[in-house]
DNA sequence: TCGATACTTCCACCTTTATTGAATTATTGG
DNA sequence: CCAATAATTCAATAAAGGTGGAAGTATCGA
């Protein structure tokens, strides 16, 4: 993953609304779910979603779909994956880890959540 | 974690120069590195590296020391751990995941990286 | 106490991002 | 084809974020 894409996918989760959106189609899993239901549960103007989801789009984080008069968001795992790769790739000082859990002390993590 | 952490913990690593120096920092680990350092490695002027090591602070991604003449950052490992939790918790539906490497399925996985 | 070093804060300027109503495009049922 | 539905694009505005020189603060050595 490269950096510009990166910093693109931070950028795009880095909102309220578009936070809001990805969670939401994270849990809907490869069934997504259509812009104006986002909308509505996220409580924005179909333009106001519109602009956001574009930006996850963009990013590459979520793909979408045409079904009928409906456009269907969905989560992109392969480039959440990646984000979270990229994140913690060198994060014990330059040696990769397969496991992130691992990577981070348990004990950090523990008062982390 | 809070929503509202997360989404200043994203804007703060959705930025070139700051994702570079947390990265460094991660890399660095718990002895850290000095401002000037990061600034000169980067390539920005002090006050622009000085403003960005502010936003990093402000999320709690890093903490800050004084040693002498100088401030030394590093990265703080708790909030990554939370951060990276918040990001892969429902990634499976509601379901909570120790392991975000097996909450992602492998196959997808290997495609990101 | 002076001068040098290491950062930070302040400020003005500029660029980017977010918000929405209105207009536009795409699709479907009658 | 027409009216209705679902979304997107456009445009104007407001708000937030990034930049870097200049001035200010803290620390150290002589």
């Amino acid at each position: 993953m490269q950096p510009d894409q990166v910093i693109r996918a931070l950028g795009a989760l880095a909102q309220e609304h578009r936070l809001a959106a990805f969670r939401l189609l994270v849990q809907a899993g490869a069934e997504g779910i259509p812009a104006g239901v986002l909308a509505e549960r996220i409580g924005v103007p179909p333009s106001s979603m519109s602009f956001h989801l574009a930006q996850l789009a963009n990013a590459g984080l979520v793909t979408q779909r045409r079904e009928s008069r409906s456009i269907i968001y969905a989560a992109d795992y392969a480039a959440m994956g990646g984000l979270m790769a990229y994140l913690t790739e060198n994060c014990c000082g330059g040696v990769p880890c397969d496991d992130p859990a691992a990577c981070i002390p348990p004990s950090i993590m523990e008062t982390a959540l």
